[in-house]
DNA sequence: ATTCATTACTGTCCTAGACAAAATACGTGT
DNA sequence: ACACGTATTTTGTCTAGGACAGTAATGAAT
């Protein structure tokens, strides 16, 4: 039996185990010799193995890292008091009971309901606009399922196949807008080791109602291929996306790589979940912690912008 | 300034090498131990520092890796000499010229013209029919972008272009269809090894109009969640894709550990450029070598299968 | 209260050995 | 000739513990 099938079993690998949960290798053996946590079962090769509940922790833990919490603070506390203080940190600002039709496309999702999804969604879109259904609609809809998703009560399948109707119904709408060679042109992708697309999807969906060319490269693009991109398409900002766990370290790296790389003229914008994290300024890097920020950004480019001379 | 931010243009650490090559750490530092390359020089502290013309080369040996060339028969070779052998593998057995419309499209992706893309793409789309564009455009012209790719004349970017373009012009043509519960119902996926999905949204944009209920879960999904998706939603058929590099022992277990797991009343199916390098049979598993395959198996399962009773 | 220097914390890199998994080569039996 | 099972080779991933750079927290001095 291999690997891949061991799927099915109780516990994982330590690659599963930086899939599941966000953190390198490294830091995983790491934080074993200092803090004696997470102390995985060994395989009959001395191979990590780490437990469900393990990993469920650990998880727990990333999340309150992601939100600004050290390590070294929290790693020794019990799953009961890590929830307590994820709940007060998410109950600040929260709406006590989720709305009612987050609820309802919780529900189709755990009934599997594929046709009833597809027609919410296309029926929701249909009655606020594009750019209204990304706002008001989605943000709160994706956070709802991100907190159901935390909490266990979402599968993965069902969270997979949100994503895809989500996607499906986005891209429809987006392609129905007439495809004109707008101002501004802008690059849209990911670094290599952020897979999650669906942030460029949803900005796609915010600014091609305001006129913008909207080059998308989808997820995962070599730095040194964002700046051929760039130039070959003069594109006049380069937007990237960072979802919540993506590393601190590699993404202000980058960024200020790429920033360096690009001529000044071309804007770099970064957002996504991550980028709230972000603590020291990234000079000539514009920051979108939310998807409404995008849409002033946008706004400002334009006042700023004048067109080249001849 | 940090680590990464002090490579002026000219090299790069381990982490900006695994990024811009895709291949890990572990394995750089593993090459350069076996093989003597490649063999970055070192900072003041020792640390690895990657020139471009290295990252190049690895990037053209991974390229190779990808089609299923072995690491320690290529390390060794030139730059010339790895082009030579990627121009080689690419003519295998194909037409000497490439046909004019490959040949148009290539044109319109080297030249960045993305209006041009899509207008061709539109146009191709509305005057063959989804499933001719799919079956006599689409299979060709990803041939050819394929060769493309091998000889190092289309960058990373561009090729991302490609996919993206391709798959926002699909998805909006199998929207059009009308949503429909059909039968058979037909679970579609990756398992979480592969990232390439575009091979699902190829086989939904040839069965949705077959009346076949698509249930797709986008890519990656876990065996285990595979089967709980499957039984979930009481699909007849659990459609796997695997693209050429996919290892064979992985697929080979996943699918019959799939098999296994799964009652006998649900099909599972198996597509993909890898599965023409399956040997030993499959019990269980039907293998869909190309596109047009899973028609003729679609044809087969409709013929065979009897509504249950009641 | 603000600024600066020091200390504590945390992640990533390093070497080098071991061994698991994949691919290939080499049988053997049909 | 072809399928199938078993060595052998090749290749990738894991292990351990040490080193140290960058960031945050702390304390001291304005």
């Amino acid at each position: 039996m291999n690997k891949a099938a061991e799927t099915h079993e109780l516990v994982l690998n330590i690659s599963a185990a930086e899939r599941e949960t966000g953190l390198s290798k490294d830091v995983l053996r790491m934080w074993e010799r200092r803090y004696a946590f997470p102390k995985p079962s060994r395989d009959e090769n001395g191979e990590r193995q780490y437990s469900i509940g393990d990993v469920g922790k650990l998880r727990a833990i990333k999340r309150l890292m992601d939100v600004g919490m050290r390590p070294g603070k929290i790693i020794a506390l019990s799953n009961e008091e890590l929830n307590a203080m994820a709940l007060a940190r998410a109950g600040k600002g929260r709406d006590i009971a989720t709305p009612a039709l987050e609820g309802d496309v919780l529900m189709l999702l755990k009934t599997h309901d594929v046709t009833g999804l597809q027609h919410a969604l296309a029926t929701l879109l249909m009655r606020e606009g594009l750019q209204n259904f990304v706002r008001e609609t989605i943000t709160p809809l994706n956070r709802a399922i991100g907190d159901a998703w935390m909490r266990g009560e979402l599968q993965v399948f069902e969270e997979h196949l949100y994503t895809e109707q989500l996607q499906a119904a986005l891209r429809t709408a987006i392609n129905t807008f007439p495809r004109q060679a707008g101002i501004p042109r802008m690059l849209l992708t990911t670094l290599p080791s952020e897979q999650h697309g669906l942030g460029l999807l949803l900005v796609e969906a915010l600014l091609v109602p305001e006129g913008v060319q909207c080059i998308s490269l989808g997820p995962q693009t070599p730095l040194d291929d964002i700046r051929r991109a760039a130039l070959a398409h003069k594109a006049h900002i380069v937007a990237l996306s960072f979802s919540a766990a993506f590393p601190l370290r590699q993404a202000t790296d980058g960024l200020s790589t790429l920033r360096r790389q690009l001529p000044a003229s071309i804007h770099v914008w970064a957002g996504g979940e991550m980028t709230r994290r972000v603590r020291k300024t990234l000079p000539g890097v514009v920051l979108i912690p939310d998807l409404g920020a995008s849409v002033n950004a946008l706004r400002s480019w334009r006042a700023h912008w004048t067109p080249p001379a001849g």
